[in-house]
DNA sequence: CGCGCGCAGGAAATCGCTTTCCGGGAGGAG
DNA sequence: CTCCTCCCGGAAAGCGATTTCCTGCGCGCG
């Protein structure tokens, strides 16, 4: 491996000097000098050690990106906007993915602040669970402590910036749209327990329910994905079907609403309406369309990176609206 | 920020033994020694400093994937199976976004070198120019050459472990399905001219038509994604409607021909049959199902990473076969 | 014509950690 | 009892950069 000084001594220069030409420095080098630096590191095919630089410099350029899953579009396309920023300032992405277990995104933070990354941005719904929420705190709290920073994309619960997307008021605007087209018996496919994003949903729609005065809607959990979708579909219809609207919490539930009823041969939305949550680009294609809660995705993503970046000394919590739209999937009632 | 200095002081000891109780080394440390490393450690919130040892030990845990664009489900469930694996074995994953600039691309080589990243994968397509393609070529060489492991997903064009779908011959395979259903004029959708994947398929399609004696598709090009794939359909209905079955060369570009179709009130398969390549997961809720060519894409990243980390000298090049699946997308011609 | 002043180049300290080498004490064999 | 081995702990030499000082040197000004 080439290194700075083999680079110097080809040139037959100090090793200061090499360093100055080869990675910006506020001191001048003379053009002759320069110039033999410069092609002794081609010929050479010298590359610089990030490591050591980072060691000496004593700050890096990468910051880190902790997800759910990346095959979900909604982290995809939330882990993309943040890249597209990091990229235009030259920062590098370290990308981890927790398959929504807790414990490794404490990990995942524990081992981003031993790579010293610059910024960490924390993807993804918070749990219902205090205990590890502060374990999580306080992993951050130490990280924080030496230098880093945060952003998070989702509840405002861990004391840092925040871009929270606006959850509860997304899908009581939603509720009320719904029940304007006539619908009156709702059911909403509700994702795990304990779950936040999906928690906060559920409960901004019941709340707005009730302020209608309407009937409570069923809930049903399941997984935060398009199975969990799927099962908790298949389960409101079992009960008799009497909903006549069914709300998924995301998108990607939605989808595997959609799917089950297909295969039971109910239509949507003459038979059921199906209205979800995100509005994920890589789904607008479903048939029928689907009636979701848009949330700029990408932008969180980068926004939240700004954030992180920011000089701000106080958390800054970000509000995220999102914005009904009605699509082929829901009809309304006769 | 602690370091490993200020913990050994705080328990009394030498740096040497801090560093052997606190990150793993073939000596043994007393019990009594380790114990108060341990708690010394833990009170002060210490973390290692990666890019130290890194430095000192003269190689990382970290590995590089690049891939063409995150959002794109195919690069997302192959850089999802990478990551698998390589949480397996420790290792932290960079991952960068090229958005198809074959630039960006060897851009990202240098600076995964720089970073001295165990390894490096290159997700994506090869283009069609060999100029580009030496650049990077050379580039990697110099990476290997300082120990760099890479392999890659696609075609056999960089000389290091490649993991390759069969492309061609899944192509021809599908070809030969379609015809067995009795279609005789086709059409391709064939993304971008200069991307080999896109023009292995559409070759391998073409070719399988020609052996049986079937007149030559219609070959429409376009981007490589859903609104590439929308564009070129129009193209081809355009054209009279001759073509009763369409190929995309892959699902993206699939779906957005069906979302053409749906737009013009043509129905699938009834007036026109389409097909794609890859078996997304995520568009397998489509409507009509898409016919298509499966690839293990989740394993194909997995397996190209246990290449790349492999000890082999040689590279190694593996063949991974496609399956076609047919589904409600296309029909059989009366 | 002499005296600072600014500036390019180099020597060396430093960043935080790993690891070799060395020394001392304990334990077993002769 | 002596000698030889182990084994554990510590001192110190790197790893590959950055950066602070320091040293000449050319130049403008009095």
């Amino acid at each position: 491996m080439v290194t700075l000084e083999d680079v110097a001594r080809h040139a037959g220069v100090s090793l200061a000097t090499a360093s100055r030409v080869l990675n910006g420095s506020t001191r001048q080098v003379g053009a002759g000098l320069r110039e033999r630096v410069e092609r002794a590191a081609a010929e050479l095919g010298y590359r610089a050690n990030i490591a050591a630089q980072t060691l000496a410099r004593g700050a890096g350029n990468v910051i880190g990106i902790v997800v759910h899953d990346l095959t979900d579009p909604y982290f995809a396309a939330l882990a993309d906007g943040a890249m597209r920023t990091a990229a235009g300032q030259g920062l590098l992405v370290m990308v981890g993915t927790t398959h929504r277990d807790p414990e490794q995104e404490i990990a995942y933070v524990a081992t981003l602040h031993a790579q010293r990354v610059r910024a960490v941005l924390l993807a993804g719904s918070r749990v219902d669970d205090p205990e590890v929420t502060g374990r999580l705190r306080a992993e951050l709290g130490r990280y924080v402590a030496g230098g880093g920073r945060v952003a998070c994309v989702g509840q405002d619960l861990l004391g840092v910036h925040t871009v929270a997307p606006a959850n509860r008021e997304g899908a009581a605007a939603l509720a009320r749209s719904l029940a304007g087209l006539g619908h009156r018996r709702f059911a909403v496919l509700a994702g795990p327990p304990g779950l936040l994003t999906a928690a906060d949903r559920c409960a901004g729609f019941v709340a707005a329910l009730a302020e209608l005065g309407l009937p409570a809607p069923q809930v049903v959990h399941g997984a935060f994905d398009r199975d969990g979708g799927h099962r908790a579909a298949g389960e409101v219809t079992g009960d008799a079907g009497r909903a006549t609207c069914v709300f998924a919490v995301n998108d990607v539930m939605a989808v595997g609403a959609l799917a089950c009823y297909r295969e039971r041969g109910l239509r949507v939305p003459q038979d059921v309406s199906v209205a979800g949550f995100d509005d994920i680009a890589t789904l607008r294609d479903q048939v029928p369309a689907l009636t979701t809660v848009r949330l700029p995705v990408a932008d969180m993503g980068s926004r939240a990176l700004e954030l992180a970046l920011s000089a701000a000394e106080r958390p800054v919590v970000e509000q995220v609206p999102g914005e009904v739209v009605l699509r082929e999937s829901v009809g309304p009632l006769d």
